[in-house]
DNA sequence: ACATTGACCTGAGAGC
DNA sequence: TGCTCTCAGGTCAATG
């Protein structure tokens, strides 16, 4: 689920539900989802203070503390958040719970423990020692730098995509649907690509996410409809009807339209 | 430097 | 019913 456009719900669920509370205390209840980081750290961070504002970037969520620093939240395959009251309404594989003083929790559920609970003094050096790129729907990833970032390597267009060192935010299932607007497959080389595929590209790349993280998401405008509910056995092309087909690119299972999109080279 | 593969985790569903 | 296998929307370390 989390990809940029999901982080951007689960971002207004936050918002939502923890902003402005105050907490009483919190626990991580399974230490493997801090990786590494302390659990005392964050517990002692969090007492007493609220949560001011969120950010996101990519597939990152900072929620900022009162007076010091931020929570860091990453959802992996299968993160989410919950807000509930009664303790018999808390969901399995609750990681992180957060009591606030007016009784509600919020929790920070994670199946496969594959997210990351931590704490940041400093959003951007966290993100620079990671070794995390431009958000992709970020003001500075302009159509310049995307060039810069794509042009001339030499892996296929998918892998290049879901790399989050070279732009944040895309996961597997919305490169797919980034690949299929564009009309490329996804095991087309980058550098089979012209600068006006790779300048289409950047255009469906920004579309198709702002689309899908919009609060009414709205992918079904898009001028070739979506690919996205037809992924999986025997779906067929929203365009053309024909039978969608599946590879493995990059070690991930792909989606695409044999007759909508080409592989160049 | 760049690209590909396996490992990290748990759970759901298919097939026997 | 229960076992085994495969797969899942993410990322890192190790390898070519």
């Amino acid at each position: 689920m989390p990809e940029l456009p999901d982080v951007a719900n689960l971002k207004r669920y936050f918002d939502a539900t923890a902003l402005g509370r105050t907490v009483a205390r919190s626990s991580i209840t399974d230490g493997r989802i801090l990786g590494g980081a302390s659990a005392e750290l964050v517990a002692r961070r969090l007492k007493g203070r609220r949560f001011e504002g969120t950010h996101r970037h990519g597939k990152f969520l900072f929620a900022s503390i009162s007076g010091d620093g931020w929570l860091v939240l990453h959802f992996g395959m299968t993160g989410e958040l919950k807000l509930y009251k009664e303790e018999a309404d808390r969901p399995r594989h609750a990681r992180l719970v957060v009591d606030f003083e007016d009784g509600f929790h919020l929790a920070f559920v994670c199946v496969r423990l594959l997210g990351l609970v931590s704490i940041t003094d400093d959003v951007e050096e966290f993100l620079q020692d990671r070794g995390v790129g431009p958000d992709a729907l970020g003001g500075d990833l302009d159509l310049e730098r995307f060039l810069d970032i794509f042009q001339g390597r030499r892996g296929a267009v998918k892998g290049a995509l879901l790399k989050q060192s070279l732009v944040a935010g895309i996961g597997n299932v919305y490169a797919d649907e980034i690949l299929f607007q564009t009309g490329v497959r996804p095991d087309t080389k980058m550098n089979r690509l012209s600068g006006g595929e790779l300048e289409t590209l950047y255009r469906n790349l920004r579309v198709v996410l702002e689309k899908a993280a919009a609060p009414d998401e709205s992918l079904d405008e898009l001028p070739r409809g979506s690919i996205l509910p037809h992924r999986g056995a025997d779906g067929t092309c929203p365009r053309c009807s024909a039978g969608i087909r599946r590879m493995k690119v990059a070690g991930r299972s792909s989606y695409y339209c044999p007759k909508c999109q080409r592989k160049r080279g």
